[in-house]
DNA sequence: GTTTGCGTTCGAGCGCGCTCGAACCCCTAG
DNA sequence: CTAGGGGTTCGAGCGCGCTCGAACGCAAAC
């Protein structure tokens, strides 16, 4: 029901045109239906980064990972929620400094629910203007476009 | 009233709650009335990036840029415009590699015409597809947000 | 039995976009 | 006269987030 909501709202918040909103909406509900421990492979398929990356948040303390028989690495449901979740926030610019804090607060309790929200807030407010910057480039581009497009007038020179 | 329009579009756009566009919008509205030759102070200022960086650009042969008998720069009108367009590409994420490429191109006169729309439209899909992942990572904080500042149920200790 | 493929660790390297420091110059104010 | 403030050039350095290469291990396929 929660996933219902979340994909609902997103669905309504991508009002434009839909070039490939579907493989990230995929990462969203797939994701939540991990159940099966997943390989390295897997993951970096799901999540859309490399292996190497992956290590490499590892190595960062951003997670932990179990290792099999033959020490090669096991991720489990609650490991990979978690890669999404931060996939999420590095994707929208969170800095890595920022992530082994918050999964450090994570990692240390309960306690720290209120920082931790204080970290999403601010993100939150962070992504809003990120997207209102984009807004205006966006507007600044389309209408640089028109302008090329329609009549390459006396504005063609300037940039 | 191009700019009317396009600040009419940035109002209408900007539909969430306004922290900060203001900024922003008058560094496209004012940018679009400077006449008087600028000091390297004054553009910095202007568009909120370091002196540094505006020698850095022009290092990168983005802009040129004349001096004064002390042989300090002094940016014109035409200079100034192009530099807030940089700026904003820049802010939308477009490379430098690709901005010297248009800029080339601009230099290279109107047989790039095409080239460089080609730019704009890839650019535009390229802030558009940024655009819905924000709205994704929006979605998913604000989510998580709901969720610790509601009842901290079996999800706190998942992320 | 050897090749292929996927994994491991470790440390080094890289591309990007600035960012800075040093040494210098010129103008103006006190 | 001198001190301060703002500018100049040049090259080097930095922080970030990966990204890669080397050397190795194991296991299934041929």
């Amino acid at each position: 029901m929660a996933t219902d909501d979340l994909v609902t709202r997103i669905l309504e918040a991508l009002d434009d045109g839909d070039p490939l909103p579907v493989e990230a909406i995929h990462r969203l509900t797939d994701a939540a239906d991990v159940t099966e421990p997943m390989t390295i492979a897997e993951v970096a398929d799901l999540l859309g980064i490399s292996p190497h990356t992956l290590r490499y948040y590892e190595r960062a303390h951003l997670v932990e990972v179990d290792r099999d028989a033959n020490g090669h690495r096991v991720y489990d449901a609650h490991t990979v929620r978690r890669l999404v979740f931060l996939t999420r926030m590095r994707l929208s610019g969170m800095p890595m400094r920022d992530l082994q804090h918050y999964i450090a607060l994570v990692d240390a309790g309960d306690d720290t629910v209120p920082e931790r929200l204080d970290m999403l807030l601010e993100h939150r407010d962070i992504i809003r203007r990120k997207m209102r910057e984009l807004t205006l480039s966006l507007v600044a581009t389309e209408h640089k476009i028109a302008t090329y497009g329609g009549a390459a007038g006396p504005d063609s020179r300037l940039s």
